[in-house]
DNA sequence: TCTATTATGGCACATATGTGTCATAATAGA
DNA sequence: TCTATTATGACACATATGTGCCATAATAGA
């Protein structure tokens, strides 16, 4: 088993997921969560299965898509390393997922599951703040993405992605960008182009 | 004061937005929340401000706005009966409201003191979970309308909007609608007359 | 009731975005 | 390396949505 040596690993990853946690908590939960690696272009998950695990991507970066009635792929959410990848409703539920994961570089994931969770709830009752604060910073963030599509037409959407977003803009096609951004990628290629005049 | 004939109100009010609660804990927070009605048309938050309360929306219809570089009005939510009006991020964080709240029909509402919650925390651990699945099924909520913008045209926003909030369709007007679809009114009028044939 | 204000529906024209297609560039895998 | 596949930029044309305007309907307040 990789447990020992990865230990560092795990360490570090759980510091950032899980802030308020002793390290007697830390030691509980290194026993029930585990590692893995992906390659690129690789699917985590398929649209129809139950997400077990949350992801918290050590390394790496995923997309979470989902396909529409015309068989386009429209990008949900990319998830980058220190932070979550998850179809929270399913995940939250246990219901089949919406949609997919795939990896869009090789990635170092720590998987969380389900099961843990619930048990920390019981267990710590520092989890439950722990678990309202990302909810609500989660919730901050999709309010903002609302009001993008309220306030803002799709080169200010593109614009703002970009100041945001710098590190990943060289990560991701433009094609998955473009879905991100409600826009079709002909429309971004536009956009772009207009805005290097 | 209204507070001796108004109890069963706060009561029921209070059932609805902490379900978990028990009968002690809820006698403590009716000593400290406060009932107010406003009628139609009349302002309870103006941007700037900070919102020093959680409204509970017992009774009536309230809007919350924001105000965009062109000067016009852009609807970001309604808050009906038995659900909760607020400014999410600013409250929380206590910082000057980016948005405006203003009253659609007259209202009864049960204001919640920013204090008063930060004391439940402490108070009442099943405060907590509550807030947490609050959070969690806002994010839901947050999530579907994102959704709306990816995956649906004008028309089927509106479509979905109707079907999901029927008993609102006749309470709020075409402009107020047309924004929160991320619309023009004339769009959102000249959809409705091609629905109709 | 009357009047002023605001909301609505409608239209012509402008702009933004989507559709379908192509050539070329970049990339992955044998 | 070579080849097949996929991504990108480009364009003409189609559709969706925005803009500015007007007339009328609905509403609020004196």
């Amino acid at each position: 088993m990789y447990k020992e040596n990865l230990m560092p690993v795990y360490y570090n990853a759980l510091k950032n997921a899980f802030p308020d946690f002793s390290k007697d908590e830390m030691s509980f939960i290194i026993t029930k969560i585990n590692i893995s690696t992906l390659n690129t272009k690789k699917m985590y998950l398929m649209a129809g299965e139950i997400q077990q695990n949350l992801i918290f991507v050590y390394q790496g970066l995923l997309r979470i898509f989902s396909i529409n009635d015309k068989g386009e792929e429209i990008t949900i959410a990319f998830a980058r390393e220190n932070s979550l990848a998850a179809d929270y409703d399913s995940f939250i539920k246990q219901n089949p997922s919406k949609y997919y994961i795939e990896t869009l570089e090789d990635s170092l994931l720590i998987n969380i599951p389900f099961s843990l969770i619930q048990e920390c709830y019981s267990k710590y009752k520092n989890f439950e703040k722990t678990s309202r604060l990302n909810a609500e910073a989660h919730l901050s963030k999709r309010q903002r993405r609302i009001e993008s599509f309220l306030f803002n037409n799709a080169e200010q959407r593109y614009l703002n992605f970009v100041s945001e977003n710098k590190d990943l803009l060289h990560r991701i096609s433009i094609t998955h960008l473009a879905s991100f951004l409600g826009i079709k990628r002909q429309t971004l290629t536009r956009i772009r182009k207009a805005l290097n005049l």
